[in-house]
This record gives structure tokens, sequence and C-alpha cells, in this order.
DNA sequence: GTCAATTCACATGAAAGAGACCACGGTCTAGTG
DNA sequence: CTAGACCGTGGTCTCTTTCATGTGAATTGACGA
């Protein structure tokens, strides 16, 4: 993997020997030597889990905030530290297992999970096939077999729970008092605010011990971060007067994420390369936001199963006929037609309410529930796709659905 | 005109089924010594 | 005797159906002014 990182930059240095330097930088994958604006919330971190130096247990951590606010890098970077320091010391009484939930096929549901954790002891076990509380006994006779302290961390809990139901982080708060020689710590880490909130007491009470709150950056933070990075990615003289402070600007926007910038930035220079333009001007960027946002909804659009695709493309052909709202009956009665000429087979309306539900989650279309009196209750629909992706996405699903 | 009851067209929830996938253990078969 | 092929059983996982219950305001119809 790293030898791979230091192929690409190579390469990339020398085939497009325009404006990068080292574009690997601006990846997401890349974990920066330094964490500008972190500095409280790593101390913290790093005095939560300190004991464990010690070999005790840690309180249980919950750390919260939005996407691209460097949770999992001030996270990951303190457990480093640990494990390094650790090994100084010369004891092997710690180990770190990390899993994140949002990974579909490394842990949506428990099963998954706790097979993900099995497989970083260097455990094996079959992806599927075994119950599961076969799998649990597994995990905690494979990790009860010496004095040890185990930290867990667990990134995007909410989609975990969101998926499966939150008694699974209930029996791992609860798994201490199965557990006779090792320990187990809790680092859950989420997105979402508001998640404690609709959590069983329990849990919640359980899993934050300690809190941590990540807010997001503003742009005067985020122009921070951009002009580091950018120091190393590009090459001297490449960015337009202003350009890190508009990408900043347009992130902070979307809540101050940070991944987001550094996307911003990368896929600019990548517009302006292609354009053979020696710098990235601001134009650059209003490209890119848009490309971002359009690819996204190309991607999400194209890898859509065949009834999901069905389903938006009825919402589109109304959406051209009708110049009125769209409601969930309409859908059906156009998707069953469109079902029967492409020899689909019809799924019920219960169904057809969940993908528009669905639909909606992923910002495609915006779906409001109104009641419309003695005409019943029902979603009122608006397709949310700018103009130039929706001819995109047009011929996306034409092609897909054999239209 | 006013007020409560009614009613529509779905939303939303819960539970259960279907079919794909997989592990495990037992049995059968063919190849080996 | 043993390795591998081939079942049957029992488990998970995803998508879907079935059944049940909920719901907000336009409509209706009774009522009183």
């Amino acid at each position: 993997m790293e030898q791979e990182s230091k192929i690409d930059k190579i390469f990339n240095s020398f085939v497009n020997n325009n404006l990068f330097k080292d574009k690997t930088v601006l990846q997401s994958n890349h974990t920066p030597d330094n964490i500008p604006h972190r500095d409280i919330q790593i101390e913290s971190v790093a005095s939560i889990l300190a004991p464990t130096l010690r070999g005790e247990k840690t309180s249980n951590l919950f750390v919260y905030g939005k996407t691209g606010t460097g949770k999992t890098l001030s996270v990951q970077r303190v457990i480093n530290k640990i494990m390094k320091k650790i090994k100084e010391m010369g004891n092997d009484n710690l180990k770190v297992l990390y899993v994140n939930c949002k990974l579909k096929k490394v842990a949506n549901t428990e099963y998954r999970i706790i097979a993900e954790l099995i497989k970083q002891l260097k455990g094996s076990i079959p992806a599927t096939g075994l119950p599961t509380n076969f799998v649990y006994s597994r995990f905690i006779d494979m990790i009860d077999d010496k004095k040890q302290n185990i930290i867990l961390v667990l990134d995007e809990v909410d989609q975990a729970v969101k998926k499966i139901s939150d008694n699974f982080i209930y029996t791992l708060t609860r798994m201490n008092t199965e557990l006779k020689n090792a320990q187990v710590s809790i680092v859950g880490i989420s997105n979402s605010l508001t998640f404690m909130d609709n959590l069983d007491p329990r849990v919640r009470s359980s899993l934050g011990e300690e809190e941590l709150v990540f807010p997001p950056y503003n742009a005067l933070q985020l122009q921070d971060i951009l002009n580091e990075r950018a120091e190393k990615a590009f090459r001297e003289n490449t960015l337009e007067e202003g350009v890190i402070a508009k990408c900043a600007a347009l992130a902070a926007r979307e809540h101050g994420d940070a991944r987001r910038a550094l996307d911003l930035l990368r896929v600019a220079g990548e517009i302006a390369e292609r354009e053979k333009n020696d710098k990235i001007k601001l134009q650059h960027i209003d490209a890119a936001n848009q490309k971002i946002e359009r690819d996204k909804m190309l991607y999400i659009i194209e890898s859509e199963p065949t009834q999901f695709q069905l389903v938006l493309w009825s919402i589109m052909r109304l959406n051209e006929k009708e110049t009125k709202s769209i409601f969930t009956g309409d859908i059906y009665n156009e998707y069953q037609k469109i079902c029967e000429k492409t020899k689909n087979e019809i799924l019920t309306q219960r169904r057809i309410s969940d993908i528009i539900a669905e639909f909606d989650m992923l910002g495609i279309i915006n779906a409001r529930v109104i009641s419309k009196g003695r005409q019943g209750r029902t979603r009122e629909i608006k397709l949310m796709l700018a103009a130039n992706i929706k001819e995109k996405a047009k011929d996306i699903l034409k092609d897909a659905l054999n239209l």
C-alpha cells in the first residue's frame, strides 16, 4: 500500500508534469502529519484513553461531529500514538479494533461487525452461515484468553444502529461482565448529533461516559488546512489568488466539511490540468463544485437496483409531462405501465412507497407528506436534479432499463 | 354559518416469506496401498 | 483406508409481501341562529 502510493507519486509527477506535485495529499485516504485546529479534541481523546497505558480500562468514549470534521483522523492519531508508546514500554496487552459500520460489505449487520472484529484478531470466520450467538461467543473466547485491554472503535455507529437496532451496542457494552480476563472499552464515532437522543437509556449511559464534540470547521480554519495541503500537492505558483479562500467558503457552507474542501481543490486542479491551464482559477472551483455534485448523483443513480431505477424513471417521465406536483399514486400508476412495457415484475405500492422515501433520503427527489383533505394523504414529490444532470441521468436509465 | 364526524389515499410499522448464500456434518464414491 | 463429491439441515441476509394501524384536512351533514 505504502509502496503503491510512492509509485503513484512518481507517476503523477512525471506523467502530468504541470500542476500537481503530489496529488495523493488531496485524496481522502491521505493521512496528514498535522491536524490543524483540533488540538483541544485530540488532547481530550488522549487524556481519556491514557489509562490504557497503565493497563486500566478507560471510560467509553463517544465522539460526535459532522462529516469531514476530523473525528476519525483525530481518534486514529491518538490510538497510533498509544500503540507506539505501548510498544516502547514493551507490553502487548492492548489491542485496538477498528470497524467502520458504514461500509456495507464489512459491517452492515450485527453478525458482520463481530465477524470483522474476529478477522482483525487474526481469527477466521465465515461470511455467513453461522448462528450469531456462536460468533459472539467465539469473539469473547478469543479476547478472553489472556489479560488484555481492547479498545473498540466503532466508526459511524449511527449507521449501524439505524440498520440493526441499539441492543447490539448494549451487548457490546455489557461484554465486560462476561469477560474474566480482558477488558473492553468502546469508542463510538457518530456523524449525527442527535444520535444519542433516541437511544436506549441504558446504552446512552454506558456508551456516553465521556462525550466529545467536533465542531464544524469555519472558513478560516478550512483555509489553513487547504493551505497546508496545497503546498504539498501543487507546484509553486499554480494557484490563482483567492482559490483557496473560495474552496474554503464553499465547503464551509456545507457544514464545514474538510473532505469536501479538499475534493474541491483536487477536482479543480484536475479540470484545470485537462484544460491545459497552468494555473487553477476561480472558475475551476465552480466547475469542480458542479462536477462533484453531478458525479455523485449520477453514480448513485447508476448503481441503484433495477426496481429503483424503474421508479426513478417513472418520476422523471411524470416530471416532464406534468407541471403540477407529483403524488405517490401517480408514480405507482406510471410505474406499473412501465413495468408491463419492460416486462419487469411489479412490486406492491407499499414497497414503492419505501423506495420513494429512499430517493428522498438520497436527495434525488424532495418528498413532503401532505394531506389533501378528502383526497387523502400522500407525498408531494419534486425532482431535485438540475437540468444538466437530468439529461445525463435519462441516458443512464434508458441504458440500464433497455428503453 | 358552525361544528364534529366522516372519509380518502396514502404513510408508517411489524411480521413474516422467498430465495440466495453459506457452514457443518454425514454419507457415498473412487482411488490408493 | 482416505480424500473428495454430494447431499440435507440449519443459519444469515436482502428484498419483498401481507396485514394492521395511523393520520390531517377537505367534505359532509346535522344543528342552531
